[in-house]
RNA sequence: GGCCCCGUAGCUCAGCUGGAUAGAGCAACUGCCUUCUAAGCAGUAGGUCUUUGGUUCGAAUCCAAACGGGGUCACCA
């Protein structure tokens, strides 16, 4: 049992002893003990003063008394108000750290049984990725590992927007202006290649827009007449139709454009186990909306469109399928909803969107309700919101996206000024170096995007996303290096790091006690990140315990402590330390280096 | 306008299942490297938690309204 479950059990038992109330532990709030305040837990007493017929205080002497006396865990209490303040048994915390040392799967979760699809990235084909696509990535990746720390069988998939009109402006602008343009002869990667021509077409579309205009016509009406547009719109019907040459110089382009995804997700360290195609899926669905007609739950109209009603469900009415019998966004959703169940037989589906689509997620799920499907429940929106500029919003009209390949370079260049001018390479090989600078520039860039509550709109500040000191992910892996320093010495030292090594050590430094609480919680961290789909909270996480470590660092020597279980035990937390630090950026998808 | 989200230190963010004097980082200022990595540690300063009401022994946290910011209300995706 957790240490924190068996003290609410006791302090159930003290108050059923003691005033006769019967509280269950599992409805005892109990919190962690304010730093100030000597102690590990605290009981707030107020809310018992009417059942027990006394004061807070007077409540908290007498439970602490009766904890002293019969709970073995409990050492010593204070009373401060209506707080009662429990210090732990000391032999209490060392065994827990013996037993994290004992069990590998410490914040493992047993296996759950639950399939969980995380469903992220899910890029347009017609332009490379941008930061915006990096915080998706991110989340969807950590969310996906924190998914399987928590027991479940975790897929992670990607659902590619390989079709529409707007793929069919880059194929048009490069039949245009390409001149046979490829990504080896001209030597962009091909993701850039195809967002270039899609730049182009925009170009051109605006250019004809005004023109029209000038010409004296209205400017929607020029959106829709403009000879581009039409050029496009006939293109995608082609495409529709399978028209070879149409289809021929999509896979081209597509294929290039993978080639380029490719290389910025090894580059950035995502990965996915299934993808999706939106040419392949986009008519789906459409057998969901029969489905639903011949359960009553949708209706046709007389031009043929068919309905959802959602007024009931706080929502409104909403198209599902057009007058012509085509899709719309909706009913392709609703057609990979069961496609992928059917591939998973998922418990949970999670979709990593970002929360301009909050709306469109209530009402899939409201639909798939309707149509009783068993998956409905578990569909999930991991919403989260959009990164702006000190600048302001990203506009890619305004030319204002902040490139994904280029930032992740621009981070390795400052890691590596950084570094250099640190003088921190000494004795590393070029490869160990460059190896470094890398691993660096993507913890900062992974730990600042992360460290946010992925709910929250966030404001990415360049300057202060390469920064390496404070509340940072390479300040993190810092505190990693210098473990990886101790331990180094300890192994040449031949001084082994055993849960047996410390024998009866006693007498916890205030700092050590920090430590080994933090390391004790990190199960529960995982939960509640499990939970809440928030990756900020394991960033958090992994932030307190580099923090309380490097204090105790710096106030305590290891090497030079004669006592030799003290420095023993010294090592032996240490080495916990890290191991945790590591799995906690690992579940962010960061990598922690040895030396730095 | 309807619905949804947000408003905490100069800046960026924690805290929000109600509990003690509201916490970090950055920026500013002061100390600490002949000792395990100073990308570190300790400290000073900085707050009417947007405002007003309500619930409560107790509200940054829950409820309501106002103000400010964002999103969304497409036969786009």
């Amino acid at each position: 049992m957790h240490l924190q479950q068996t003290i609410s059990q006791r302090i159930s038992e003290a108050l059923t002893a003691v005033y006769n109330i019967t509280v269950d532990a599992g409805q005892l709030a109990l919190q962690p003990t304010r730093k100030e305040f000597k102690g590990s837990f605290t009981f707030v007493t107020f809310p018992y003063t009417k059942q027990a017929g006394k004061g807070p205080e007077q409540i908290g002497q007498e439970l602490g008394d009766y904890l002293k006396a019969n709970a073995p865990e409990v050492n010593d209490y204070n009373v401060v108000k209506g707080f009662l303040n429990l210090v732990i048994e000391e032999e209490v915390w060392l065994n827990l750290l013996r037993e994290i040392m004992q069990n590998p799967d410490h914040g493992q979760a047993t296996p759950s049984g639950h399939n969980v699809l995380v469903e992220y990235s899910s890029p347009n084909t017609n332009k490379p990725l941008h930061l915006g696509h990096l915080r998706n990535n991110f989340l969807g990746y950590s969310v996906a590992e924190i998914m399987k720390a928590n027991g479940h069988n975790v897929t992670k998939a990607n659902l590619v927007n390989d079709r529409g009109i707007h793929i069919c402006k880059s194929m048009l602008a490069y039949q245009k202006m390409g001149n046979n343009e490829t990504p080896q002869s001209s030597g962009i990667k091909g993701d850039h290649l195809a967002g270039k021509y899609y730049v182009l077409f925009d170009r051109a579309y605006k250019e004809e827009i005004d023109e029209l205009v000038a010409q004296g016509m209205d400017k929607e009406e020029a959106k829709k007449k403009a000879p581009l547009i039409l050029e496009a719109q006939t293109m995608l019907k082609k495409w529709e139709e399978g028209d070879t040459e149409t289809v021929d110089l999509w896979r081209k382009m597509n294929g290039w454009v993978y080639e380029g995804f490719d290389e910025t997700y090894r580059n950035i360290g995502v990965d996915f186990d299934k993808f999706y195609y939106e040419s392949e899926t986009y008519t789906l669905g459409k057998e969901r909306v029969e489905e639903g007609l011949e359960k009553g739950v949708f209706t046709k109209r007389p031009d043929g469109s068919v309905w959802v009603d959602l007024t009931e469900d706080g929502l409104d009415e909403k198209l599902l399928l057009r007058a012509d019998g085509t899709s719309v966004y909706i009913t392709q959703d609703l057609g990979t909803a069961e496609l992928k169940y059917e591939d998973f037989q998922y418990n949970e589906s999670i979709y990593v969107v970002a929360d301009e689509q909050n709306y469109h997620f209530q009402v899939l799920k409201a639909v798939l309700k309707k149509l009783g499907k068993p998956y409905a429940e578990g569909i999930n929106h991991l919403s989260y919101g959009m990164v702006d500029l000190p600048s302001g919003k990203m506009k890619s009209r305004e030319g204002t996206v902040v490139d994904a390949d280029e930032l992740v370079q621009e981070m390795i260049d400052t890691a590596r000024q950084q570094t250099e001018e640190l003088g921190k390479i000494e004795g590393f090989t070029a490869e160990q170096a460059q190896q470094l600078y890398y691993t660096l520039a993507m913890g900062a860039l992974k730990y600042f995007l992360l460290k946010v509550d992925p709910k929250k709109r966030m404001l990415f500040n360049p300057q202060e996303s390469i920064d390496f000191r404070g509340n940072t992910g390479p300040f993190i892996q810092y505190t990693h290096a210098r473990i990886s320093a101790i331990l180094r010495k300890a192994t040449e030292m031949g001084i082994p790091v055993e849960a047996t090594s410390f024998g009866d050590f006693k007498n916890l430094h205030e700092t050590e006690q920090e430590v080994i609480t933090l390391l004790v919680n990190y199960p529960a961290v995982v939960k509640e990140a499990g939970k809440l789909y928030a990756p900020s909270i394991m960033a958090s996480y992994a932030y307190e315990l580099a923090k309380a470590y490097n204090r105790f660092y710096q106030e305590i020597s290891i090497f030079n402590e004669t006592d030799e279980q003290a420095r023993n035990f010294r090592i032996a937390l240490s080495a916990m330390v890290a191991r945790f630090i590591r799995q906690s950026m690992g579940l962010l998808g960061i990598q922690v280096p040895e030396r730095m």
